[in-house]
Parts: structure tokens; sequence; C-alpha cells
DNA sequence: CGTAAGATATTCT
DNA sequence: GAATATCTTACGT
């Protein structure tokens, strides 16, 4: 079941921990969610916070759309626009487990363990092609394909990673027990 | 096993 | 000039 726009009309950590255990394609290349983070409008930690400006300019524009951004001059991070009351509200991506196109994986990320292939934002760009000429696109067309998650899923929830602004905010959630988080449960 | 360094775009001071 | 929502490689235990 294709995941409607609406879904991504509300706020950050709704979205955040409904995406566990959806399923994610890009150009048919991709699987199953099982890690991601929230960054909502006005938390010190988001790209949002300090206003628009033309690297971020995709988090204050329709939601349910693609936010890709480059970090540290050489890694891609694919974000998914959402909202709450006010715009600026996004949701990292931080890992899935590969399930689809696992060739075209191994090949992007020079043929590493499987559990390696996607554990990571940057990873998980480099694997699935993703990279600055996708940042705006609408996440209902392809080359994205996402789709509801088949069940429930157990979902683990914990401070975020790599950031020094609010690091205590417990807005990580992970598919408890996968093997293919960017840290280990 | 662990820690440290390096790559280097974009933004803010 | 400094910091950043990261990853890989190199080197020391």
């Amino acid at each position: 079941m294709t995941i409607a726009r609406d879904f991504f009309a509300q706020d950050a950590v709704r979205v955040a921990r409904g995406l566990i255990g959806a399923e994610l394609r890009v150009g048919g290349v991709g699987g199953r969610i099982v890690e991601t983070e929230a960054y909502d409008a006005g938390d010190p930690a988001s790209h949002s916070f300090a206003g628009v400006t033309k690297r971020n300019a995709a988090m204050f524009g329709p939601v349910g759309h693609a936010y890709v951004y480059r970090i540290y001059g050489l890694h891609w991070c694919l974000n998914f626009v959402c909202a709450s009351e006010q715009p600026g509200s996004a949701v990292l991506i931080r890992a899935i487990e590969p399930l689809y196109e696992l060739e075209v994986m191994r090949a992007r990320r020079g043929g590493i363990a499987d559990r390696l292939l996607c554990s990571g934002p940057g990873r998980l760009a480099q694997a699935l092609g993703i990279d600055g000429a996708i940042d705006g696109s609408p996440l209902d067309q392809p080359p994205f394909a996402l789709s509801e998650p088949a069940g429930p899923s157990p979902i683990v929830a914990g401070p975020r990673i790599g950031i020094t602004k609010a690091p205590t905010t417990p807005w990580r959630f992970c598919l408890a027990g996968s093997r293919y988080l960017s840290k280990p449960s």
C-alpha cells in the first residue's frame, strides 16, 4: 500500500515513528526503513532553525517531498519533508534493510558487507544513488516508491546521533533488533 | 578491539 | 575562520 501524501502533514516525531518498517525504493533500489530521526520546526538541531537558506529551501516547501543536502563536504543525506503547525520539519532517513537490487547497491558501495550497505545516512544515500539532483522531488512519484509497513513494528526510541544542540532529545527511532542499524541495539 | 585524522560544501560568525 | 544531522582509512593496543 502506497503512503499517502497526507501522512506527512503531521509532526515530525509521528512521521519518524510511522516510517519504521515502511519500504522505500529509489529507481527500484531499496529496502525496509529501520532507523529515522525527527527534526521539528523550532528544534535548535534542525537546519530550519536559523531560517530559510539556499540549501534548506526544500524543508520549507511542500509536504511529502525529499530534502537532500551535502554534509561534511562529501556525504549526502536524505530527508522527508513533513509539517506540524510551522513549516520547516523533516525526518532524516538514517538506515534501511537492503531488500531490492542488492547487486546495484553492492556495486555502488564497493562490494562491502551487506550489513554495512545502508547502515547510516551517507551510506544509504550512496547505495540508493541519492544526490542533490533529486532535492525537492515528490515522494509519491518516480524514482521514489514508498509503501506502508506490512504490520506493526517493535520500535526503540533514543537520543539522536552526531549533533551537539539537543543531544538528549529522544527523537531517534529504530526497528528493535535489526542488524542493519547505524549503531547496534 | 580502540582512537584519531582527513576529506571538504555550505552556512554562520 | 569555525562548525557541521558522516564515513573511511590508518595506526596503536
